[in-house]
DNA sequence: AACTATTTATAAGA
DNA sequence: TTCTTATAAATAGTT
């Protein structure tokens, strides 16, 4: 939205990299803050830029809201992997089985011609396949939660390790008392992130 | 950006929230791809809807190499998921296809036993299975292996968070103190400390 | 789930 | 950097 449209690519012009940084970053957190407010959803974002500043909002709820309601998340997510056993899916499981029991049954008499028996077995592979690629994705999709709550929880630990060593300098030297409020909402100033690599 | 400008803040209207709320939870994923690609950063952003539903996205590189702060065990995650397609494993999957392709071509012949492709597809069968239990095999190790690292990481959090804590408080104390020096001649009536949360 | 009239974001230029 | 402006993109209300 632009004098011109641009390619999602990476932009290789290092300066206009930044000022496209920075206008797309603020837009960004500010699209961010209006999904909270519009529809009053719990929202965190975190940016690192490419020289290591972090800039994050997280909407009015504290992280630690936002991760429980993620662990939530997951504990579903991890009982629709029991589908076979539980959830609405139980019946028409037990229903499917019960299906392919009676086809067995039918099969055992001599009664039965080749190509249903075909047919049956195309239908069969066809579920087959369906419940396997199904399970993939939901493992994979659990796989990827849990590395971006892993992400989140790393965060939240700098965050409060930065925060104690703050509060330590602080202590130690009994200076005027400066300390950062809580990280919570609206856009944070920068914050450099120490390098560790 | 639509028929009407339009206030940020709470839509009433269930249902029209539930728009909006799809609507613009895509549009802001979409945004933060961008972002990441354009400018090569890393971003993270996770949304939950007012009904528990978590989204997620994550830019898959370095976020995790620039929150390393407290990373000592993982690196295998991705990996292990990539393991099926390089590494060691490559080559003796290439063979094996190798010679299910050469297989193959001798099928294509008619000099070839409906017995030796019976044993030919039981080879295949068996060899499909073993496949499939070591990818799920893998995909729960490495699920178990992050629900491992998430317990450890909150463990951590909430070491971190009892200890900022004391340390808290443990300032304010050493304020007063500076403020007021004690007058045991004088019982004044314990002041209250303001508290930090 | 599509469609558009509009608003909003932003790329390029100053 | 900040402002301006032309234009692309997102989306509110509608069908």
């Amino acid at each position: 939205m632009g004098r011109r449209r641009v390619e999602i690519k990476r932009i290789e012009n290092k300066s206009s990299r930044q000022v496209t940084f920075c206008k797309r970053r603020n837009g960004l957190m500010e699209k961010a803050r209006q999904l909270s407010v519009l529809c009053e959803s719990s929202v965190a974002l975190f940016i690192v830029s490419s020289t290591g500043k972090l800039y994050s909002f997280s909407s009015g709820d504290s992280m630690a809201k936002i991760l429980s309601r993620f662990e939530i998340h997951q504990a579903g997510d991890l009982k629709t992997l029991d589908l076979a056993e539980k959830t609405q899916d139980y019946l028409s499981h037990k229903e499917l089985l019960e299906i392919v029991q009676s086809k067995l049954e039918e099969a055992k008499g001599d009664n039965v011609s080749i190509e249903s028996l075909t047919s049956m077995e195309e239908q069969l592979k066809s579920a087959l396949s369906v419940t396997r690629a199904r399970k993939t994705e939901l493992l994979m999709e659990l796989v990827k939660n849990l590395q971006d709550k892993e992400k989140l929880l790393k965060e939240e630990n700098k965050v409060l390790a930065s925060q104690m060593e703050k509060l330590k300098k602080f202590s130690e030297t009994e200076d005027e008392r400066a300390l950062s409020p809580e990280n919570s909402s609206d856009h944070n100033p920068p914050e450099t992130l120490p390098l560790l690599k």
